[in-house]
RNA sequence: GCCGAUGUGGCUCAAUUGGCAGAGCAGCUGAUUUGUAAUCAGCAGGUUAUCGGUUCGAGUCCGAUCAUCGGCUCCA
């Protein structure tokens, strides 16, 4: 039998009977390892479903593909381990996932305690190293298989597939057989590293209404020191994580009878979202065109009535007061739309005035279910830089633009552009009633966003159904330190709601119009971009943004007065965030709480400096240390903090 | 909202089967006046998250509530 490897190299074996045979010869004699190959990009089980002139590819433990079929293997063979330690629980799915993989059971829940025992089954099973057997059955038999074995979950995954089926399974050790389309391992010796990581809980099928099963986390790498390597990373993540960090570098706090949801920004946490604040304000408005709006906290539910909110979104909503008593009702709000809607209304708008661009730093109150906050990204009040622009249809592609060059511009400064991923939201053509709007339109406005995506050079994916019910959007999202998505930003565009709130313009030809609306961000909430920037610097903000940018150390008592006079001269430079350190404390010390405070910049004056005028600096920085001139020191960071520089770090540790 | 874990001075943690709530750091006071990652001494700081229960006796056991964390679900 002949088989041509992607490589182009062709393998004659005259002893092999299947494809099968052939990929196990194969891979024991080039040291790979998995079942599992490539046919044209698809992952597949050689064992069968591939034919003998197929163009495969051989995969290894190293590739993505081969590593999540070890994940997945790993998987299988902690459902094993499972069943042996808990006969009673219940199968019902395990898959691989992005750093690991997860088993769910119908169980009582799991202790850490647990977890080590059944790694140590994981261990027994591995090391009694079964050889893995595929076999497949028609679906009314694999249905009674599973019912004489008591797995109701199976049974209903079976159930869900269609009537023709073929379904496959595979059989470990002594006659551990689990549902699944595979590929697998052809050796569970081949598990040499994995790990058990958590216990939780998680919905069949991921829907609330269904029951709760406990879910097990785990990983598994091809070598011990990969997986050594992994968990020190999520160790180093832990330390990045915004809501130790955050607490720990006092920028903020959560105390019982506040509440849920509700964090306190403390001194220095508030000094960097008004730095940030600030930032946006002066840019949306002296570079972008913006002007500002201050609209109010709360309105009618009259207002919400109109939006839809009313009805769509009220239990996301703080009410004040009641409906049935009260003769007005109020809301506190959960965005800004329809107050910029009003303040565009206020006054009548000639086609020359557009487009208007409005923004606002606006809170916003959003009623989040309990389990939900998290730190600062998931919180019940927060802080948006809001806007709307109204623009005439002709203008909508260039303003959309804009919008998206701005976010970019920003995300660029933060020096988080590489963090971010951009997507097209889209409507879903197979479930039109949850659109309004003609298809046709639809597919335009795409393909005019996409265009604009192309030209700002912005790399993106498509996701369909993700649209708003109006119109589609560009999210921007961001990973945190634990791999999962945030939004930070949404640019929307919107040709429905001018219609809703009856916005008009004349035109010019004295007719009125309706304008469109575009809804953007440039930042997002400053809270969650705070809890971002937090993570992605490990608390070492650049220097514009440091609630503390230089603290300055006197050697003793007697340069104090120099000490002062470094200080007012940097003050009156500009670099406000000045600090002098006058505890009654040896330098060493004082230099060991500086690097624990993450200061960018240290500058110790003693003897020598005073007499010169010089400031001895030290920093995070390379090529900053040493003894220079007052001025020398000021010329440079107040260029630093012009020109938002971010700069590499050169010493890690603290 | 659901599953699970946790809650002891500002912070990090200790307290044997239920038996005197303790330490380091931080804080305050004093001494020290220091040259590139921790000077010394003393003092003060607690209704053990809150409320209730069991017990001669509760930080410890039980119940409820609140909060925090890890997940699930949700995020028009």
């Amino acid at each position: 039998m002949k088989i041509t490897l992607k490589d182009g190299s062709v393998k004659e074996y005259s002893e092999a009977k299947s494809v099968y045979d052939i990929a196990v010869d194969i891979s024991e004699g080039l040291g790979r390892v998995a079942c599992a190959g490539k046919l044209d990009g698809k992952v597949v089980d050689l064992r069968t479903e591939v034919s003998q002139d197929a163009e495969l590819e051989i995969l290894t433990l190293k590739d993505e593909d081969g590593l999540s079929t070890l994940r997945h293997t790993t998987s299988h063979v902690l459902a094993q381990a499972v069943k042996n330690l808990y006969p009673e629980a219940k199968l019902a799915i395990g898959p691989s996932i992005a750093e690991g993989f997860y088993y769910d059971f119908e169980c009582p829940p799991f202790s850490r305690e647990d977890l080590d025992k059944i790694e140590a089954e994981m261990k027994k099973i591995i090391k009694a190293g079964a050889s893995l057997k595929r076999f497949e059955l028609p679906r009314a038999e694999a249905i009674a298989l599973m019912e004489q074995r008591q797995e109701p979950y199976k049974v209903e995954l079976i159930r869900d597939l269609p009537e023709d089926a073929t379904i496959s399974f595979y059989e470990q050790g002594d006659g551990f057989i689990d549902l699944c389309a595979g590929p697998h391992l052809m050796d569970l010796k081949k598990i040499k590293a994995f790990k058990l990581t958590s216990s939780s809980g998680a919905y069949w099928r991921g829907n609330e209404k269904n029951a709760m099963l406990t879910r097990i986390y785990g990983t598994a790498f091809e070598k011990k020191a990969e997986l050594e390597e992994y968990l020190a990373e999520l160790a180093d993540r832990k330390n990045r994580d915004h809501n130790r960090l955050g607490r720990e570098m006092e920028l903020f706090t959560t105390v019982d009878v506040i509440g849920q949801g509700l964090p306190l920004l403390m001194p220095k946490g508030a000094r960097i979202l008004q730095k940030l604040t600030r930032w946006i304000e002066d840019l949306e408005d002296f570079e972008w065109g913006y002007t500002r709006t201050k609209t109010p906290l709360m309105a009618k539910n009259d207002l919400y009535k109109i939006s839809g909110h009313w009805d769509h979104y009220k239990d996301g909503m703080f009410v004040l007061g009641d409906e049935e008593k009260d003769d007005e009702v109020l809301a506190l709000r959960p965005m800004t739309c329809p107050f910029q809607y009003y303040v565009y209304k206020a006054t009548p708008h000639s086609y020359r005035d557009l487009p208007l661009r409005y923004s606002e730093t606006s809170t916003l109150f959003r009623n989040e279910s309990s389990g939900e906050m998290h730190g600062l990204t998931r919180v019940r009040q927060f802080t948006l830089s809001e806007g709307h622009l109204i623009v005439r249809p002709d203008q909508m592609v260039e303003e959309f633009k804009g919008c998206l060059a701005l976010a970019k511009y920003v995300m660029e400064t933060l020096g988080v552009e590489e963090d971010v991923t951009y997507h097209l939201s889209k409507w879903d053509p197979d479930n039109r009633e949850k659109y309004i709007g003609e298809p046709e339109v639809w597919e335009q406005t795409e393909e005019h966003i996409r265009q604009i995506l192309r030209e700002l050079d912005i790399d993106f994916v498509e996701d369909v159904g993700e649209a708003a019910f109006y119109g589609p959007k560009v999210d921007i999202n961001a990973r945190n330190v634990y791999g999962k998505d945030d939004t930070v930003i949404t640019v929307q565009w919107d040709e429905f709601n001018a219609e809703l709130f009856d916005m008009v313009y004349v035109d010019q030809e004295g007719k009125k119009v309706r304008p469109c609306i575009i809804h953007r961000s440039s930042v997002g909430s400053y809270e969650r971009t705070l809890a971002w920037l937090i993570e992605k610097y490990a608390g070492k903000f650049p220097t514009w943004l440091a609630p503390e940018q230089v603290r300055v150390l006197p050697i003793s008592e007697k340069y104090f007065e120099y000490a002062d006079s470094v200080e007012k001269a940097l003050k009156q430079n500009g670099i406000v965030d000045v600090t002098v350190d006058k505890r009654s404390e040896k330098i060493g010390f004082k230099i060991r709480e500086a690097r624990l405070d993450r200061l960018p910049y240290m500058l110790i004056v003693g003897e020598k400096e005073a007499a010169e005028g010089n400031v001895s600096v030290r920093s995070r920085f390379a090529g900053d240390e040493g003894v220079k001139p007052l001025q020398e020191f000021i010329d440079q960071i107040s260029r630093e903090i012009r020109t938002k520089e971010i700069r590499k770090e050169i010493q890690t540790e603290g």
